[in-house]
Parts: C-alpha cells; structure tokens; sequence
DNA sequence: ATTATCTATAGATCTATAGATAATGC
DNA sequence: ATTATCTATAGATCTATAGATAATGC
C-alpha cells in the first residue's frame, strides 16, 4: 500500500477521519449525498469536503457514481451475513428474527452518517445500481424467510411476510425526521416485527437473548 | 376560465391527461420526478412529455420547484383532513385508526404514479419545501395521537405509536421495488399497524366496519 | 387586448480529462 | 520511477428570461 506521505502535498490539512484519502473521500461524501442527495451533490464539493481539488478526486475514484456504490456495497455485507448464518440455525425462528432486527436497526441508527437514506435516492433505480439492488433484494429475501418460519410458529397473518424488512428501512426515514432517541429503536422494531407476524411470546426474554447471540457475533464479526 | 383554444397554437398534440396545460404539465412531471428524482429530471423533458417547448412550462409555473410543490400539496389534503375528522370521534380507537391507514395506503397504493415516492426525494429537505414538511408532520402527529388511543385501550408498547404512520410510508418503497399485490396492501398494513399496537381483537370485523365507513366518505370526499 | 405558445440565448453550472508539479522510494 | 496532488479547461448540460408570433375575445 502506498500513500503516506507520497504524491505532492496538499494545499490545505485534511479535515476527515480517516486513514486514506479514499476514507476521506468516502465520509465527506456520505455525509453530504445522505444530506442533499446525489445529483446536488458535486464533486467540488466533496473535494472541498475534504481539503483538496475536485480533479485530485478522479485519482481515488473514476467517476461519481463509483464514489456512491462504494459506500452503497459498505452497507450491505454485515446484515446480509449474519442474516444466512441465522437461517441456517434450527429451532423457534423468532429469536432469529429478533436477532437480525436488532442489529441491523442497530447499525443504521449508530452510523456517523445515515447511510440508509443511501438506499431511497432515485440514482439507485438506474442500470448503474442494478447490481446492488440485487443484493438487497437478497437480504429481503431473507428476512422474508425467517419471517414466513415464525408467522408458521405462530398461526400469523400469511400475508406479513414482507413486514420486517420494512419496518427496519423505516428507521431510515425516521433518523431523516430527526425524530426519537435512536438507542430506543432496535428494540423497539424487533418487538414491532414480531407482532406483525403474530408472535405473542416473551419478549424480555428475547431481548437477553438477543443480547448475549450479538455480543458473541460481535466478536467474531464487528 | 381562459384556455380553451386561446394563444399560439402547440406543434404537437397533447399527449397528456388532463383538461388544463397545467394539469397536462402536473401529470408528467409526477411520472418523471417519481421514476427519476427531481434533480435529473430537466424541465426540458417534461416538456417533452408534455408536448410542448422547454421555455412554454414558464407560463404556468414560476419555478421548477413549483411544479414539484404543486404535486406535493396535491398529495397531503385528503389524509389530513380524514386523519382530522376521525379525531373527533369518541368511543373505540382501533376503528378509527384502521379507517385511516385503509384510506392512505389505498390512496398511495391505487394512484397512476407513485406519488408517495416524492416524499422521499432529498430536495423536501431543503428549506423551499419546510411548509409542506410541517404539514405533513401534523399527518404523523395525527397517527401518533389516534396510536396512543389504541395503545391505551389495548395495554400496549407505549413506544409504538410512530410505527403505524411508518408502516404506512413503508409501502412507497414496495410500491418503488415493484412487489406485491398492491390491492391488499391497506388491509395487511392496518393490520399490521394495529398488532405493534398490541391489538388483538376482530380482524374480520373492523374489515367491515371500515368498508362501510370508507363508502360513506367516499361520497362525501372522494 | 389577451392569452399561450414559440425561438433564441445568457449565464451558471457540472463532470471528467490533459498535462504540470512536488513529494517519496529505489 | 512512482505517486498524489495541482492548474486549466473542454464540452455538455440546465434553468430562466426576452421578445416574437398566432390564435381567440371583445
């Protein structure tokens, strides 16, 4: 890896978290494509963002968009493995669900930037993108899964399937509206989740459940 | 009234639904804002759409922002008004809500565009669209009031009651990936919303309930 | 006279490229 | 020699305005 110290110097002293001028690329331009969108976002800018010149941009990055899909395929690893890794665990599937709520709404209320509001900007509908809607789309599809195991359990609404994954993107829109104590909001989606699809049980009991599976993944994951 | 057959004549015939020019411009650029964002899309291919020449939409609005606040308005009258009315109404809670949530998701759900999409453009975070933002947070604190009544009345989480208005907003992202029968979404969303509630009573019965109290409206709204 | 369109364009962007420059590494 | 920055700019937009034109209304 090169990159300290070489290259001409920059004009002014960086003014971003991070060890690279990628990472520092990467963070001004989360911070302002969650905030203003991507197409009023330019690229002067991002660069101004971070203490340098728009063109000196095009050395970490060939075009805009690659800028927004590295920080798209950022966002999708984690959930989308501990999600196959809970599906393939026997036994009652609301633990599970409850599980994988909790961390994703954790992860997207705890972020620096709101890096969900990411998946909402129109740019993601083009052909660009298509790759990465995909993949979310595999997510969807496995939190429908676990979601169809527990309605089973439960003698839930068959027709709820698709409600978990929703309620997790809808903390997106509500960390936008500046709304709530976030810290609340795992919890709270988890226990919505579950209802929707008729669970009735225990839920305190899910939640030191969930507390102890997520401390032991975070070691092995986070 | 003036328009019918005054000023310069078009080079093309309309294309367009809608008796005014206004209306005609209102319509396309609902399909282009909600399928590509306001940003990329340029005056001159609503112009397109319309019909006529880029400069000729500056007759009827000011701004390209108006045009976007025109659609916005259009959207928030009739669920504000509902929401409004069923407030005043005493006895049972769950009735009152689930009339709200059938009525707004069947609006968002059975419109030509999906117009609920324009909420989620980044440009209403900026200071041009904050009155329609207000206007919509009187929405969501009426959600919010009705959801405390059921909560109430059913023992429930005392932190659920955003999640019905969210629940709510979450079938424009499903609308936006294409999914599902969108016919049944108001039933399976006002369900959904009453469970996180903690509501368990008859399904089956404020089903009916509803239909009736929607035709009645229907003719005095709608 | 009034209205709704048209043509033409000013002025302000914005992305990406070309090529120079100032460091470090070998 | 390699790297990361810089300066300068081409080329392609895009919004909004100015002013002409072709209808109808009175």
């Amino acid at each position: 890896m090169y990159s300290d110290g070489r290259g001409r110097p920059r004009l002014e002293r960086s003014r971003r978290p991070g060890r690279s001028a990628r990472e520092e690329i990467l963070d001004a331009a989360a911070e302002l494509f969650t905030a203003q969108g991507y197409a009023r976002t330019s690229t002067r800018q991002i660069a101004e963002a971070v203490g340098i010149r728009q063109a000196s941009l095009y050395h970490h990055f060939g075009t805009k968009d690659d800028i927004l899909d590295a920080l798209l395929w950022g966002t999708i690893d984690d959930p989308l493995r501990l999600a196959g890794e809970l599906l393939t665990e026997d036994g009652p599937a609301a633990p599970l669900l409850h599980a994988l709520v909790v961390f994703d709404v954790g992860q997207l209320c705890t972020g620096r930037w709101n890096l969900g509001a990411l998946y909402l900007l129109p740019e993601l509908r083009t052909p660009r993108f298509q790759p990465f809607r995909l993949r979310r789309g595999e997510l969807r599809d496995r939190y429908a899964a676990l979601a169809r195991r527990v309605i089973a359990e439960s003698a839930g609404p068959d027709d709820a399937y698709d409600l978990p994954f929703r309620l997790v993107e809808s903390v997106i829109n509500r960390r936008s509206d500046g709304e709530g104590r976030l810290a609340d909001q795992p919890w709270i989606i988890a226990e919505a989740a579950l209802r929707t699809l008729g669970f009735a049980g225990d839920f305190a009991a899910l939640r030191t459940l969930t507390g102890q599976r997520l401390r032991l993944t975070d070691k092995v994951h986070v």
